[in-house]
DNA sequence: ATCTCATGAGAGAGCGCTCTCTCACCTGTC
DNA sequence: GACAGGTGAGAGAGCGCTCTCTCATGAGAT
């Protein structure tokens, strides 16, 4: 009833456990004749490997974790930037042959269960979510003596490679697509302040605004559709006047536009709205949103690369990637 | 520079192996001051078991494979129902200690790992979301000797436990609000055939439609919201004079909302238009969608429980949720 | 014909843990 | 005071695998 061991497929064939070791782990120390053996036991018996002998033995598990460090229950769910960035990450590390044990980390509790499997040697790396600056986990886990890296650069400053892309030069480029096109009086929907994306983003809103003698008017969000819409309801009535908007993600941008529409404001007449992320459904505003796009799926992938490269002790240098202002009818 | 094993702890405390192993496992067996002084040990040492070695001899492993069978690389990253429901089933995973393996099986290579790994032992269970009715991998993994659930009525007949809601009976309250609210040329965007939920979706709108003597009007889309946009245009092309659309999902409908208003058309007082699933986004649209809502988070609750029911021997009976109509602005 | 050396295969230890079996010791009973 | 019964702790096997060490064999050199 038990599947088969190794012990049995050697039986079989007729050589001993080393050999049938030796064949499956692909060594080349092995007769022909032997190997094929050797196979053919293994097919009639469907032996599959034990994965817990092996990494007892061997000391590695092939096992990667993705950790998500995320308190709300909203935005891993509503934000697409996070199934995509997974998918990416997922198709990368098959490509390497490695397992991905998804974990959330939302509270303390859940906290210690990661720091608890983490150190309990489950997984030969650790690819880490984390937005939040008062987030403890990314300290706690460069502790540990696992090779971690992060999707975006941390917002404490803590030892760990990191993929990201550059967060202030896009948003540079967005204010100063609005500049250039005339508008006078523009707003920003940040994002919350203890994330980077959040403060380098509207950091690149102030860059411009500073250079080209515009005063800033700034409502803050949490990147939460629900949260834009708030946030685009207080800026029309902070300053009635704004011809302006640049939002500092797609989703927040989504409900500024039903703001928007709701108080009378055609976009772009009107006011002009640049969002940040190009996600899928940007294409399907109404009218279609100006944006800017980075590359989640490339961003994750070296995230991979990053890792896998240091388990062979390769570089841990960041990696910042570029972004493109991709212009639709919304500014 | 190796982690502590359980050796080292019972050196410590001056006990032996075994009776370190009960204090870990909370056996009751273990005089207190023994006890006390055994977790200390454990606390000095920051010693955590090798989970390898405890499932070699235990012969489970704590993990729980989540496959997600989807061949299109957007599905996954779009429809944010994946993630609602991921999210959701590691919740329950986590709170019965359980780890989560996500794997992606999108094609014959990844089928065949994903086959290789649940066959290696590696998971006590398998969650399955697959949603093609060519897809292998349902009865691949039901021959398998691990227990398997799925996310959703399998579109094979295979002898697999499963949760999935009342795709027919929402389709169906859906186009009965149409028919009510007096709307005569009711057409339907259709979701992939080849799908259970847009198999049953279709049915319902058709069971309306016959017995309120209407001619049925289809189009058929794969759920994104492209092909919504299509399919709508398509629509407009076949019968000019449909005054109302039933959309199998909500990514569709966003899609033919935008190819209504391309059109001209105004929803709803041209055209009626009522979704599926009540994502997120659905508030968003311009009007707000009306729609049919389904318990996402429960339902992918209530597969882990039917899973880890299965590992104690219980009911394998399909679990049928109910759907209930959303009534929003457009229609 | 003898010796050297490469090559392929087996023996066996050991990875860290659980769990059964065994045994020592203590309490209570007649 | 002898014995039964119960309780707590240790000894040791074994889970399935890898990997080093050892050894047998045969080809080539002298």
């Amino acid at each position: 009833m038990r599947r088969p061991t190794l012990e049995a497929v050697a039986a079989r064939a007729g050589v001993s456990r080393a050999t049938a070791s030796r064949v499956v782990n692909g060594q080349t120390t092995v007769a022909p004749h032997i190997r094929d053996a050797v196979l053919r036991a293994i097919d009639e018996l469907g032996y599959v490997p034990n994965s817990a002998a092996r990494s007892l033995v061997t000391q590695r598990t092939d096992s990667i974790a993705l950790v998500i460090s995320e308190p709300g229950t909203r935005v891993f769910s509503e934000d697409p930037l996070f199934s995509t960035a997974i998918r990416s990450a997922m198709v990368e590390l098959e490509a390497a042959n490695r397992q991905v044990v998804l974990m959330l980390a939302s509270n303390a509790k859940s906290h210690a269960r990661v720091e608890r499997y983490i150190s309990g040697g489950h997984v030969d790396g650790v690819m880490l979510i984390s937005m939040h600056g008062a987030d403890p986990l990314p300290s706690a886990l460069s502790r540990l003596r696992v090779p971690v890296v992060s999707y975006g650069r941390p917002a404490v400053p803590v030892d760990i490679p990191f993929v990201d892309n550059d967060n202030v030069g896009g948003a540079e480029a967005g204010v100063r697509h609005l500049v250039e096109s005339g508008r006078r009086r523009i707003a920003t929907i940040a994002g919350p302040q203890d994330m980077i994306a959040g403060q380098d983003r509207l950091a690149g809103y102030r860059n411009v605004l500073r250079d080209s003698d515009r005063r800033s008017i700034v409502a803050v969000g949490d990147f939460t559709r629900e949260s834009g819409a708030i946030a685009m309801r207080q800026l029309l009535g902070d300053d009635p006047s704004l011809d302006a908007v640049f939002v500092a993600n797609d989703l927040m941008a989504v409900g500024a536009l039903q703001s928007l529409r709701q108080a009378g404001r055609r976009v772009p007449d009107d006011v002009a709205v640049v969002g940040f992320d190009d996600i899928e459904a940007a294409k399907y505003t109404e009218p279609p949103l100006t944006t800017l796009r980075h590359p989640v799926v490339e961003q994750a992938a070296a995230m991979v690369r990053l890792l896998l490269g240091l388990f062979e002790g390769g570089p841990t240098d960041p990696v910042i990637l570029p972004t493109e202002l991709v212009i639709r009818e919304s500014a």
